[in-house]
DNA sequence: CCCAAAACCTGGCAGC
DNA sequence: TGCTGCCAGGTTTTGG
């Protein structure tokens, strides 16, 4: 499923490819990829037509194209969102496709940027820029010298900056656990805490540093709060260098080619199969609608904390 | 503010 | 073969 890795992988993908384009037209195929647009400042293939796309930005799982400094388009691939560059007469018989732009680059020549999805989790939408709220960069591009470079789209301004991104805060994450009394994988899919980690980073990072999913977040010590923020960090830079995780074709790259992470997952889908660290078969448990993935003897869990007086 | 759970959606697959 | 129901899960919304 996309997570940070995944999306860096299109967002990289993409850039070179649609920045300084212009977009000539706009086909919508499938109006649920933009139940995120909001239609009161125009429609969707108004507004983007005839813009010129001026980088591809990343903060979490958030991507977007800055066209000028006061829009973008925003995308999220949601579960199974692909956007896929294509040459323009690439055949149109895909099934999920949702959006099509068709792009004209200066150098590159024409082009097609293909928003597919099978589960209509994903959308675009154009969105106005504010400026960031630290007046600092507001995510991840290669060129940040533009106006657009210091404004986000308001509907990633409540989205956490994310482990990989220079202005995030350790501190800051650090005592975001010590004030959550939920557990700290809870906390880690908090996009408001920490962004771009999703169901399989956070049970690789916590099978990193051996911890239990419903560890109570506020239970944690500073030094281990940072241990696993430095697991994170390992695994989605790890993740990253392989190109992202995908499982049966679901998340492809702007090539349409697959990533090769899932070779290298220590917990996620491995329930029954040996703890790589022990041996220990490892387990699957129920978790907010879907499951947690981990070592019951690394990761074991410590007694909770109970409340003065409990008991009788 | 904090927390938890429901809702959104499609297609693969197991089980009958 | 064909049906049913579970499962995957990121984000927003809702209710407490």
């Amino acid at each position: 499923m996309p997570e940070l890795p995944e999306v860096e992988v299109v967002r990289a993908g993409l850039a070179p490819a649609v920045t300084g384009a212009r977009i000539a037209a706009a086909d919508v195929l499938d109006e649920r990829a933009l139940t995120r647009h909001d239609r009161t400042s125009g429609a969707f293939e108004t507004l983007v037509t005839g813009a010129r796309i001026d980088a591809a930005v990343r903060r979490g799982k958030f991507l977007w194209l800055p066209i000028g400094a006061e829009r973008a388009i925003v995308g999220h691939l949601g579960m199974s969102g692909q956007i896929l560059l294509r040459t323009p007469d690439h055949p149109g018989d895909d099934r999920h496709a949702r959006i099509r732009l068709h792009l004209e680059h200066p150098e590159h020549g024409e082009l097609r940027v293909d928003f597919v999805d099978q589960r209509t989790f994903g959308s675009l939408a154009v969105d106005r820029l504010v400026p960031t709220i630290d007046g600092e960069v507001a995510g991840f591009s290669a060129d940040v010298t533009g106006e657009w470079a210091r404004a986000i789209p308001t509907q990633v301004a409540h989205i956490a900056r994310d482990p990989l991104d220079p202005a995030f805060s350790d501190a800051g994450f650090v005592a975001a656990l010590a004030r959550r009394s939920s557990g700290v994988k809870r906390v880690l899919l908090d996009q408001g805490v920490i962004s771009g980690i999703g169901n399989i980073y956070a049970d690789e990072s916590l099978w990193a540093v051996r911890m239990h999913p419903e560890q109570q977040a506020s239970s944690i010590s500073a030094r281990r709060s940072r241990e696993l923020l430095a697991a994170v960090r390992e695994v989605l830079a790890k993740a990253l260098a392989e190109g992202g995780t995908s499982f049966d074709a679901q998340y492809v790259n702007v090539n349409g080619a697959s990533g090769y992470f899932v070779h290298s997952l220590n917990a996620y889908g491995r329930a029954g199969l040996p703890c790589p660290r022990c041996g220990t078969p490892m387990v699957r448990e129920p978790f907010m609608n879907r499951s947690s993935h981990r070592c019951p003897r690394c990761q074991r869990q410590r007694a909770p904390r109970r409340a003065a007086a409990a008991g009788a």
